[in-house]
DNA sequence: ATTTTTTTAGGACAATTGTTCTAAATTTGA
DNA sequence: TCAAATTTAGAACAATTGTCCTAAAAAAAT
């Protein structure tokens, strides 16, 4: 592996690890066993660091977007499904979500970004949903603004469920993941057409 | 005024408009036009201030949660009243919620703190849904862990619709406010008996 | 084989921060 | 009033951080 993607790779642990105030580029390189001036040599400014990072996560995020926006017919399972890759990959870019307003305050060009990727969310997610109230397997009988409603609750709870753990219960690693996503898919039960 | 107040007052200033990371004992101090070594007289650790602002905050909200205890009868209307207090209080004391992960590192006791604080609520909450079920306001038909998973998104939206604000629309104050107490609202909607 | 480019280590600097110390000024209490 | 206390200003220190610079080492190209 080339220096650069190991400084990344680094990068993540740490941040992941010690949170993203705690460590400084001094820290990667010595966990990597290199000088901060070849640090600095591949990346100039630490925050190039958390950018590049930031955009592996957003190129993730579309991968995982495409995928359901492939699907001809939705269904909750597949539903289901997508939301427990996103829980998975929000895990794996913990740091980002966990310190998400600092490093919006840090990077302006990274919260620019992360809007425009939600507003694109949202308007994939309405459209599933109304896939599946067509399909009859949500309510039929709710006005339009509650579906927007449930948009933004939806972002809220995805993007700091990590948040959430780390001042409550801290469930670790796969525990947390399993736990949330089933807060999650909680959200839309009373949304279901028909009671299970 | 005496100094330490006048120091939390502006401490509290400082931090809500700049965040908790960018703001040093010598700005709180220079804003008040006092010197450094007078406001770590009062504060010896800047630590004490932020763990002070955090008492005001848990003692303010306690005195919500009392008011609401007081009511014999729980209606949806006073449930709401209560929702927009809280979300009034949270805006007053926003830097804590907008950096609520690093404070809980930097001060291990809020985070203890503010565990115990969230478990009063939780059973606190399952009490007025109980009595909202028993006058046929809320759903009789959901199964009981659908109502504990209702506690946990709600605690996640009210403790982080302003890191939400922060990284999209940035309503200011009322705005703000007014919006997601709104969003908050609308999480009950589907949980309602009878659709209005 | 030798020149050019890339990579690396290590030192250096300026800025900042939290905190402490000392001595002066101010307030309080007897 | 005047001694004791509290409060204040300002200097000082050690640690840390981001970043840059220089020169050597390593790799690539010719």
């Amino acid at each position: 592996m080339d220096t650069k993607t190991m400084i990344l790779k680094t990068a993540l642990e740490l941040y992941n690890s010690q949170g993203v105030n705690a460590v400084t580029s001094r820290h990667i390189a010595a966990k990597m066993g290199i000088s901060a001036g070849n640090l600095h040599y591949h990346f100039r400014k630490t925050d190039e660091i958390i950018r590049k990072l930031y955009e592996q996560l957003a190129a993730e995020f579309d991968l995982i977007m495409a995928g359901l926006e492939s699907i001809e017919e939705m269904s909750m399972e597949i539903f289901r499904e997508g939301s427990v890759q996103s829980f998975e990959l929000i895990y794996k870019y913990r740091f980002i979500f966990l310190h998400f307003v600092e490093i919006s305050l840090r990077i302006p060009s990274i919260r620019k970004d992360y809007y425009a990727l939600t507003q694109r969310r949202t308007t994939q997610f309405l459209a599933v949903f109304e896939q599946l109230k067509a399909k009859g397997i949500f309510r039929n009988d709710l006005p339009e603004n509650a579906w927007e409603t449930l948009v933004q609750q939806i972002f809220i709870v995805a993007d700091f469920w990590l948040s959430n753990n780390e001042l409550t219960i801290r469930l670790k690693g796969g525990n947390a993941v399993k736990h949330y996503s089933r807060v999650f898919s909680g959200i839309f039960y009373p949304y279901l057409a028909v009671v299970p």
